[in-house]
RNA sequence: GGCCCCGUCGUCUAACGGACAGGACACCGCUCUUUCAAGGCGGAAAUACGGGUUCGACUCCCGUCGGGGCCA
């Protein structure tokens, strides 16, 4: 039997990271399984389901490379199926149309709460006769269709948590379609699964209580029900379901931010699921032969923030400069960062982005670390002090810093000879380089300062050394 | 409130019923170093609680408590 599984959002927000490590099992399922990964999407709810949300899970999902290899399946284009379900579960009896009013409703719900039953539908439809239905229908009484459950307990199979028991009197005759035209969530999902060949449901934890339900479904049409698989739930740092309302950032905003898709999939596996050696950085082709849904953890997982930024670092260290030209080039997201690449020449962009990623912990930060290279910067002439050094000892290590450095003839100008130079000029080698690296970055962490000037150039970097001198003149006047 | 799921360092996790309960992120030292980052070395840090079962329990059973989910 081939595996079949499938991700099948309701594109009500972006895809977040919760959803993409729904997605991200069931692609890493099917691929160690070499079944099928299926991509539908649930959209028969059009009030809340928008295109932009669709075009979002698509193009998120391409990025983080999940892909699937059928779909994407629209619910809204199938409304012909579940029609024909209805009518069939209709015809056989295992549905039928309720009349009863809102207020109907509403009242025999507080009469059971009352007498401290749990609340759910009497059933007073199921006994209607087929005289008193159509009498009802011609008078285009409103009604809703409802699935006759059975009084008993039921027991089905979780891969990861055994058997569970669900006590169908509790939830009584609930409602699967409005109307033969609009079936709910409760119909069209195993419908679809089982027209569409799912052998495993694999979802968040969250959908357990709504299994027995489409279990039920499967039955009344003498179906066989698939393995269902149900993950721990992604929690939020603050405590609750991670969702697009508690401050989870879309896949989308990740991307915008300079995160790498392999850092994101490698943090998402890590949540529920571990190698069997022991390592942190493992990438997709490794988890793909390894995958085993038995072994996924039961309890949910909070998402942690750092471990993801220090994954990001990690891939981001790792990339030549010439791959983040590349992605920033290419990703329309990253489209704000492109301006940096033309402000200096090829291979001085290049050293720039060399230097940056060593300290940054996104691509944008890339340039936030180098931002001084771009703009114009000042800084507290106090920044300038080196340990308990006063301002004359600084101006003059400065001093003896810049005439050196006007010595240094342009085609000396490297590397290892500047270092040779400078180096000699202090006991105290932090005299000659922290003051120098402040008035050439402004900043009180940076890279190096000789990389930096050779970014810069010797003329631009004895002018940066002129202006920190000029600083401390001012403080003689005063 | 009812039902369901879950409970190992702050967080992610490892541990055939038999090790000093291991690793990673974060944190704190030290080291390297002009700063930052990265690296190296080290540290603090957990089996929710109470009962059983057993020669022996993180592991099995029951209860309590706690967290989460679904429905209302």
């Amino acid at each position: 039997m081939v595996v079949r599984t499938r991700f099948a959002p309701s594109p009500t927000g972006y895809l977040h990271l919760g959803s993409a490590r729904t997605a991200l099992f069931n692609f890493l399922f099917a691929k160690n399984q070499k079944g099928v990964f299926i991509l539908r999407i649930e959209d028969t709810d059009r009030e809340r389901s928008k295109k932009e949300f669709v075009d979002d899970i698509i193009e998120s999902l391409q990025w983080l490379g999940i892909n699937y290899d059928e779909g994407p399946i629209f619910q809204s284009e199938r409304i012909e199926i579940y029609k024909r379900v209805i009518e069939e579960l209709l015809n056989k009896g295992k549905a039928y149309r309720c009349f009863c009013s809102k207020e109907e409703l509403e009242n025999k719900r507080l009469e059971q709460i009352t007498k401290g039953e749990p609340p759910r539908y009497d059933g007073t439809c199921s006994k209607l006769t087929k005289e008193e239905i159509n009498e009802k229908l011609s008078r285009n009484v409103p009604y809703v269709i409802r699935l006759k459950v059975p009084e008993q307990v039921l027991t089905f199979k979780d891969l990861l948590r055994g058997e569970i028991k669900y006590d169908l009197r509790l939830i009584g005759d609930f409602v699967i379609a409005k109307s033969e035209n609009e079936p709910l969530f409760h119909l069209a999902t195993p419908v679809d699964d089982y027209y569409q060949g799912i052998t495993h449901v694999i979802r968040g934890a969250e959908h357990i209580p709504n299994t027995p339900k489409q279990i039920l479904i499967y039955k009344a049409m003498n179906w066989k029900p698939p393995i269902y698989a149900h993950i721990p739930l992604i929690l939020g740092e603050a405590g609750g379901k991670l969702s697009k309302r508690h401050g989870a950032k879309s896949i989308k905003e990740y991307r915008a931010e300079g995160f790498l898709p392999e850092a994101i999939l490698n943090f998402l596996v890590l949540l529920g699921w571990h190698p069997k050696r022991e390592k942190e950085i493992i990438s997709i082709e490794e988890v793909i032969k390894e995958f085993n849904l038995e072994d996924v953890e039961k309890r949910s997982a909070v998402f942690n923030s750092k471990k993801l930024i220090w994954l990001n670092k990690f891939y981001l260290r790792k990339k030549t400069s010439q791959e983040i030209e590349k992605i920033i080039l290419a990703d329309e997201y990253l489209k704000y960062l492109r301006d940096y690449l033309n402000k200096y020449p090829k291979e001085i962009t290049y050293k720039i982005i060399e230097l940056g990623k060593e300290r940054a912990n996104t691509i944008k930060e890339i340039f936030e670390t180098m931002k001084f290279l771009y703009e114009k910067f000042d800084y507290p002439k106090e920044l300038l002090i080196w340990k308990d050094y006063t301002f004359d000892q600084i101006k003059s290590s400065l001093i003896n810093v810049r005439e050196n450095i006007k010595n240094i003839p342009e085609d000396k100008f490297n590397y290892e000879f500047i270092k040779q130079v400078l180096d000699t000029l202090s006991e105290d080698k932090g005299l000659t380089y922290w003051p120098l690296r402040v008035a050439l970055t402004g900043l009180e962490a940076s890279p190096p300062p000789i990389d930096i000037m050779l970014i810069y150039g010797k003329e631009k970097s004895l002018e940066l050394i002129n202006k920190a001198i000029d600083k401390l003149n001012d403080i003689q006047i005063s």
